[in-house]
RNA sequence: GCGGAAUUAGCUCAGCUGGAUAGAGCGCCGGUCUACGAAACCGGAGGUCGCAGGUUCGACUCCUGCAUUCCGCGCCA
């Protein structure tokens, strides 16, 4: 185990019961090693799970049948000796020895319902942690081309990107999000061609037009307002269409800008706000990419044949070598992406996630033979990829294929405009990133239980209208007041709503070093449904005044959590729906 | 052909980095509102975890092979 992922343990454990349990059993195996029934110690913890079936308890470890073997003693009867061992503490009611020799125990409830003044008192910092120590991550995603508005992948990439930013500065790192801005090379070329083709009135059918040109009808729209002479405002540049339908640069300039603005329009609606924007032209105005080819010859990796420059990057795995500088004399599009990846290893980012489209994992290799060729001390692995599968898009039984502003592919603004930036989030990011993504606009839109978003922020409206009703009585008084009779708090729906509050911190730390925002969704569409059965269950502003106050308490906490949860997916948790 | 990902209920998907009787939602069947929000809840039926081996106390999970699907495989980006 690296000492990372060591640290990251040992900060997640902390925040719940489980390190509570470890230590005690850690504590009972170092007396039986004592006695002499132990030869030793094993070399991680005690391994602490939550069982599936309640009747297994809250807590359970395997910590018998692992050492049974060593010790030479049968799982269960090792397992009672280890129970009848550990020390006195108010943590634990019971335990039983199960099946092959899993200790099950049974946790106190007032250790469960406990993580509700947990809550209360930590509002946002609850679920948050600190294993990243504010040391520096770059996250980078969605870099699309500026050819074209994003498209669906874009958005999965955007979502999943912005999420994994925000759970990794919900534990502690500093993160930067960036966007490679591939404003550079022959994809260029052919969108200011395809606009300069559509200002000479041509389309598509024509003998004329651009054989690689792009079709969709955003390039007349483009076309249009460069010979009207429109000025276009992106986030970085102001340019004014020149007219001229012969000034292919001019028609580049403006045409890249136009994308840009409708890309970060795309993004602001989408709720996705990046640090940087790094531009690929950069690498050459400050001769980053000649640098890149000098360094890889003179560390010997290159050779030259049929008039091409060539990287062994067989030399670091790859299949296969690359060519670098093409024999008509310019660059590959590999030899921009090293030079850019090392410029975030020369800016300090020692870690750096880039989040990506699968299609593009044949790159994997390359770029990180590339690195390796620069020999200036980038680890192997570096830097660490997040691929996501593809996205199709379903309505009314059938898969959506065009898209009116492309022609072809669906955009995400059309899903944005479709079912709202909350659902598109959701949907996008709820799913592991390895597996294709069917996205089905009318689920997105069903105002039922068989859509996950709805049932999510619904469960948070109710827990805002039930506050909201108490607080007309006697104000936020109750809440706070209901912390004293936590232990009215002992019914089953009740108290699995709250060791699912409690699992929260564990969930965010987990997904996290896992890169899998998906887990949040999963964590919150249960959540939500621990609420709903005990909210039909249980009156919660009828009855004893402080069972009402407790349950009140209880809610709270719940709505705090659900709201913390969606926050680091990018959805809102709204009051009222 | 090579590389990557996937294969779990009729459908869409989880499965906590090897644990106990594999879970949700939808769909299907049957219940619950003169209402703290029914956009909800409760119950039922539904599975040979693609196939075959292997590793071990234990495999949906790890390894090997095979099958099928998707994505890449240019001196394109």
């Amino acid at each position: 185990m690296s000492p990372r992922a060591s640290a990251t343990r040992v900060d997640r454990d902390r925040m719940t019961m489980k390190p509570e349990l470890a230590a005690l059993i850690t504590t009972a195996l170092e007396q039986l090693v004592s006695q002499g029934v132990l030869a030793g110690l094993p070399d991680a913890g005690p391994q602490i799970d939550r069982p599936k079936d309640p009747s297994h308890g809250d807590l359970s470890c395997n910590i018998a049948m692992v050492l049974a073997k060593r010790a030479g003693i049968a799982p269960r009867d090792l397992a009672t000796q280890i129970i009848d061992t550990l020390p006195d503490n108010t943590l634990i009611d019971r335990c039983d020895i199960a099946g092959p020799g899993f200790i099950n125990f049974f946790v106190n409830a007032s250790h469960h319902t406990a993580v509700v003044r947990t809550i209360l008192e930590s509002g946002l910092a609850y679920g948050k942690s600190n294993c990243g120590a504010g040391r520096q991550v770059q996250v980078e995603f969605v870099s699309a081309n500026p050819t074209g508005p994003l498209h669906v992948g874009h958005g999965r990439g955007a979502a999943i990107g912005d999420s994994l930013s925000r759970l990794l500065e919900a534990t502690g790192w500093s993160v930067q999000r960036e966007f490679y801005y591939n404003d550079a090379g022959q994809q260029i070329n052919n969108l200011a061609l395809s606009v300069q083709a559509r200002g000479q009135g041509k389309d598509p059918d024509h003998p004329d037009w651009p054989a690689d040109g792009y079709q969709g009808g955003y390039i007349e729209d483009v076309a249009a307002a460069y010979m009207a002479g429109d000025s276009v405002q992106a986030a970085d540049r102001e340019i004014t269409g020149a007219a001229d339908v012969d000034d292919l640069d001019a028609i580049r300039e403006f045409a890249v800008a136009c994308l840009r603005r409708e890309q970060d329009q795309d993004l602001q609606a989408f709720q996705v706000v990046f640090d940087e924007y790094f531009l690929e032209s950069s690498l050459y105005d400050s001769g980053a990419v000649e640098e890149t080819v000098t360094t890889l010859q003179a560390a010997g990796h290159t050779f030259e044949d049929q008039d091409a420059l060539w990287l062994r990057t067989t030399d670091f795995g790859d299949d296969k070598d690359r060519v670098m500088r093409k024999s008509e004399g310019g660059y590959t599009y590999f030899v921009p992406d090293v030079a850019y990846h090392h410029s975030k290893w020369q800016r300090g980012y020692q870690r750096v996630i880039n989040e990506q489209g699968a299609d593009h994992h044949s790159t994997i290799t390359r770029v990180r033979a590339g690195l390796q060729g620069l020999n200036v001390g980038i680890p192997e692995g570096w830097p660490e990829y997040v691929l996501h599968q593809m996205v199709t898009v379903m309505r009314e039984g059938a898969e959506v294929k065009l898209s009116k502003r492309t022609g072809g592919y669906v955009t995400l603004r059309d899903l944005i405009d479709w079912v709202g930036c909350d659902a598109t989030r959701y949907f996008l990011v709820a799913r592991a990133p390895t597996s294709q993504l069917t996205f089905d606009v009318d689920l997105a839109l069903a105002r039922s239980n068989e859509n996950p978003v709805y049932y999510i922020q619904y469960a948070h409206a109710r827990c805002v209208s039930v506050l909201r009703k108490a607080a007309e009585i006697a104000g936020d008084a109750h809440v706070s007041a209901g912390l004293a009779y936590l232990a009215r708090l002992d019914e089953p729906e009740t108290l699995s709503l709250a060791v699912s509050l409690g699992r929260f911190p564990e969930v965010v730390a987990n997904a996290a070093e896992r890169l899998e925002p998906h887990d949040v969704a999963n964590y919150l569409r249960e959540l939500a449904a621990d609420f709903h059965s005990f909210y039909n269950a249980h009156k919660v502003l009828e009855g004893a005044p402080e069972t009402m106050q407790a349950r009140l308490a209880l809610v709270a906490a719940t709505r705090q959590v659900i709201a913390s949860g969606l926050d680091l997916l990018g959805v809102s948790a709204p009051d009222v729906m």
